[in-house]
DNA sequence: CTGAAAGCGCTTACAG
DNA sequence: CTGAAAGCGCTTACAG
């Protein structure tokens, strides 16, 4: 583009920065032209003649004046250049969740197919401030990711009137589009894997359940008040299949960690195996948390898989190059994001529907390594 | 609050959203007051009765009115309420480099702090779009991560007139605050560590080192024409070490990786085992590198670090728990992204230079763990 | 090829 | 406690 921006070749420039960022109107001053000319200038080089243009980038250098101010171009032609994303936790969070990472990774590949920029929202637990962030965020639309069902952020959400996708185990506000997993199904798969070794003195380690008192083993009444709706899935999988083997869900112990982190999988592993009998596999909600329960294993003199199988769920890449090799239940996480993205793209442009299906659930598969082994004898 | 935001509670909702968001001024014209009161109500309660607010949220919620429009509110104050995120290269690839997701955590931390949200924006060398985003960007103020010098971007960026914060091996444009990192000297200490335990015989694994075709073990020519900050930075506190040791650096073969993969990283160590006489030692530009690194050794069946010895950079989490454990160069990533954003925000709200320094370079430290060994017999 | 006018949706002194 | 007026910075038909 011919616009200028250097730094310091007028003298009168560093004056103008130093104050305040010369308008549109006081170019269009400067040059002795309207200010519809200038604004055709910059967005509509053929209503004006090159000679024309020319002198007035060159007053605008010289006044500092670098382009159309984004706030006042977006008011008015009503579209903001970026879509929000929303995700259930604080922010911060979803950079230390490699699946997360992997999901946005998704999302910013259809950004950038569109040219917006990616706007994530100051979420989690702060008590009105997310709402908030929703309501002011400046966005052409959202995606959520995570977000529990019934959350009251979902509210001042659809009120913003804008169009949301929703992403993983949506709570599918009035037929809105959705993208997720077959969260159950892969549960069930992983809990099979392991019964199908012989393996019967299984262990969770779970997630956050909801809001409350969080961290250590659980009870009935625990799981029966759970909100989160990816949690809620992968347990329900797992009990399902461990029931279907005949062995009852309460003799299974579920550990509840606050946070999705190595850290908090092996403390989790380390009360497990505390236990006596001592569970000879464990089901992690996540690869994270599964790494934390290596390392538990490991303190404790156990070696995986001979003495304590471990699957893990999501596939994230450092899963294939641990020690072992981790099973884990795999999902397309870039691919939710870039089909969500598009959706959004689509809804965005007008151009719904045709293109795009409104609801898409992703297959889950269970990819078998090398920390699974038959239960060990006498188990 | 009380703004009203649930679905189809009253019988004219739903025709309002189908069509048009309702303004403020249609919110007042129904309810028969002024648009101030209608403004007060949401952003200054005490500005009223609280019956009369009662019934303009009311009235509000009927309309499917869901509170000020962001973009109006916006441009009047004149404030976005989001920073801007330039990343050196494609956004997406900024979601594949744990040290790039580290310091936008950090950033996070920041921004979830102020209330602020983060907008990333589409960058790369998408040949101009990316100028354009940054003109368009609706922000308060900038971050960038690992711009090269040199780049236009910087003068796009400038131009705006906002607040800027440079992160990592910055062109530091007139004066503005910077966030860097000794990488140099990490680099060095690196090299050092290699050289004392006896190896002569090293490689080097490099990312990009600048536009133009790119792989391949490269030569003097190429080096010289090097742009990207970092990558010159860590290649040249190799280079002082090395040759401190007396060995000319032109006996240490470099391979440059167009990505900062894992799968680059085998690649380039397909290539650097196959050279004779064989390095016993190779270093690494990024952990996500030596992963791969780790990998071609085992492929070619030499064990680290009896074989060969790796040195990575970065230490993320990934390389504590990798078998073996690897040594690199540390650094606060997260850090990093919390000081720049941090003093983003103190430029935003005018308490500057006071609370913070305008300029901070972190120090780097070598951590030692398994990966590493003394040079084996006669090499 | 250029300009006058309307308006995007809102907030903020200020006057009453 | 409420309202009239100005204006944030811009773009877009439309008329000339």
């Amino acid at each position: 583009m011919g616009v200028k921006s250097g730094e310091g070749e007028e003298p009168g420039r560093r004056v103008g920065a130093t104050l305040r960022r010369a308008t549109l109107r006081e170019v269009a001053a400067e040059v002795g032209v309207s200010v519809a000319t200038v604004s055709n200038a910059y967005n509509r080089p053929d209503q004006l003649s090159e000679e024309l243009r020319e002198r007035i980038f060159k007053t605008a250098g010289r006044l500092g004046y670098a382009g159309p101010d984004p706030l006042g171009r977006s008011l008015r032609r009503r579209r903001a250049g970026a879509v929000g994303i929303l995700y259930s936790d604080r922010l911060s969070y979803a950079f230390t969740d490699p699946a997360a990472v992997m999901f946005l990774q998704g999302v910013s590949l259809a950004a950038e197919e569109a040219g917006l920029g990616m706007l994530l929202l100051p979420g989690g637990p702060a008590e009105g401030r997310e709402a908030a962030a929703v309501s002011e965020a400046v966005v052409d639309g959202f995606i959520t990711y995570c977000i529990d069902h019934g959350d009251p952020l979902v509210g001042s959400l659809v009120g913003r009137g804008l169009p949301v996708v929703f992403v993983d185990n949506p709570p599918e506000p009035g037929g809105a589009p959705t993208v997720g997993v077959d969260d159950r199904g892969g549960a069930r798969a992983a809990a099979e894997h392991l019964l199908n070794l012989g393996h019967r003195r299984l262990g969770v380690v779970s997630f956050e359940l909801g809001a409350g008192p969080v961290g250590g083993l659980i009870g009935e009444e625990r799981l029966r008040r759970a909100t989160h709706a990816n949690t809620l899935a992968r347990l329900a999988g797992y009990r399902e299949q461990v029931e279907a083997a005949g062995v009852p869900w309460s003799a299974v112990p579920v550990f509840e960690c606050r946070e999705n982190t190595p850290e908090w999988g092996r403390r989790a592993a380390e009360e497990l195996l505390r236990l006596r009998p001592r569970p000879s596999a464990v089901l992690a909600l996540s690869d994270q948390l599964a790494f934390g329960v290596y390392e538990a294993a490991r303190e404790a003199g156990l070696s995986v898989p001979e003495d304590l199988s471990v699957v893990g769920y999501d596939d994230v890449p450092e899963a294939a190059r641990t020690s072992p090799p981790l099973t884990t239940v795999g999902q397309p996480h870039t691919e939710k994001g870039l089909l969500a993205g598009r959706m959004l793209v689509a809804r965005l442009e007008g151009r719904e529907a045709r293109t795009t299906e409104r609801h898409k659930t992703f297959r889950t598969r269970l990819v078998v390594r090398s920390s699974t082994a038959p239960a060990p004898e006498g188990s």
